[in-house]
DNA sequence: GCGGAAATGTACGACAGCGTACAATGTCGG
DNA sequence: CCGACATTGTACGCTGTCGTACATTTCCGC
């Protein structure tokens, strides 16, 4: 896309949401005056179902991760959040219910957008929903990978997906990481991430210090990660090429 | 609702699937010359990614799943649909990658409506896209749950929920089913669903032989499953309400 | 530097589910 | 009625992960 092209549907600089910055000037124009630039902490929830969190948030820098958790205090990580999208999306159909929990993963910037905004722009049917439609069908294949993978692939192919996933979304080839948060998010006790987490670093493929991970051997880790990874990836590569190449147009028709 | 109210807005007789029948009038007549009327066999793939089906199918009596498989081999379901929704909706997002496949479980009557149909009523961003984004983020909801369960539940519980997600979409309180199928539903071995079947069966809470089970006892049934059928089955009845108690309208303001 | 807290490493028995194999039973076509 | 086949029952040893507990290391505030 040319210089020109891009200038020619946004005046603003863009925000740096891949989601945002794929909506037409107009479009964009109505939410701008809502969007809030807000830091998000190490581990901060933005949608506790306590809270009743009164913003939907757009990922700049940061990471976030999805949740699911059972009654019975079970949980886990079922989707991850950076850039590529939005979080908040599945509190959309507005019940009561216990919806997925988000939580920041990686600290960064980001934007927040009152629901009530979005709720008025979706009205209008404009874009915006076409965006979201798209970006709601690529998390539930993203989702539906997740199941498929914590079901039955090992520990080892686990972390190196989950690793590769933020590794993705993260600034740099490090980020913030600790044993029992990522025992947290993939449904396994502590002590089997240590297991998994050394082999890792046996193979050289990264290293790791009191919260620390770095991502030494990129191509390796992908190779000791279960296909999982790659499918996911390439459906949301599907969606950035889609948003930076045609960005304003409606749904593509499908043949 | 009273049955005047039901008159004002369809004329035609509903077709038994709801969200079909939760469309305004004139929406709904536009599809309605498209809709044909067809009856799946059991097991009959309805969206497999080799054959490339043309069609969305809108189950009324009939029962099917949504399987996400690895390149593996590896197999789970991740959603079951009923006359609540449609089959075909993970494939709106137009990528050429593999999505999911929909298998039907229990055979029977439906709708079928060319994809061609489907997107071009979409673009006139009528109730029909407000229909499908709930419907899309109860699926959402419906696939994150499926991975807490798959992760962290027994077999014994992950059987009784299989069991009374499929039960509450077929017909009568019995239907057919192999333990081979449903280990390849829930991803366990053939001879782990015949121990939580015999235990399921100790307990008397269901009935079965060779390709046919009977829910005798659904309360029991209930308790020995996890909480995750429960809460699944809350959203959709949200759903379900909100479409037959105010049909047509657009998406709900939130709060 | 020191003390405490958090993070990481490791060990050990327990157990759910796996892979496999084979027997027993029901069903259906010829 | 018989043979073929699909379905279900059961057994065996095996592996991965669990739950728990405790030791060790690193970091940070004082």
């Amino acid at each position: 896309m040319s210089a020109t092209a891009r200038e020619s549907r946004r005046r603003t600089a863009p925000t740096g949401n891949l989601l945002l910055d794929s909506l037409p000037r107009g479009e964009f124009a109505r939410l701008a005056p809502h969007l809030k630039p807000s830091r998000t902490a190490l581990l901060e929830e933005l949608h506790c179902r306590s809270t009743s969190d009164p913003d939907v948030f757009f990922p700049v820098n940061s990471v976030s991760s999805l949740l699911v958790h059972g009654l019975d205090g079970s949980e886990v990580e079922v989707a991850t959040v950076g850039n590529e999208g939005m979080v908040g999306l599945p509190v959309f159909i507005g019940s009561e219910a216990v919806v997925f929990e988000a939580i920041t993963q990686v600290p960064g910037e980001g934007l927040r957008l009152p629901r009530k905004i979005l709720t008025r722009e979706l009205r209008r049917r404009s874009a915006f929903n076409d965006r979201l439609t798209e970006y709601a069908e690529a998390m539930l294949l993203s989702v539906g990978q997740a199941c498929l993978c914590s079901r039955m692939h090992g520990k080892v192919e686990r972390c190196a997906r989950w690793l590769l996933s933020v590794a993705d979304r993260a600034p740099g080839s490090e980020f913030p990481l600790t044993q029992k948060f990522l025992s947290w998010m993939i449904g396994v006790r502590r002590a089997t991430v240590t297991e998994a987490a050394r082999e890792l670093q046996r193979r050289k493929l990264i290293d790791y210090r009191r919260g620390e991970v770095r991502v030494l051997d990129r191509k390796g880790l992908e190779a000791a990660s279960c296909e999982c990874y790659a499918h996911v990836r390439a459906e949301f590569d599907i969606l950035r090429r889609r948003w930076t190449e045609r960005p304003g147009s409606r749904i593509a028709p499908r043949t």
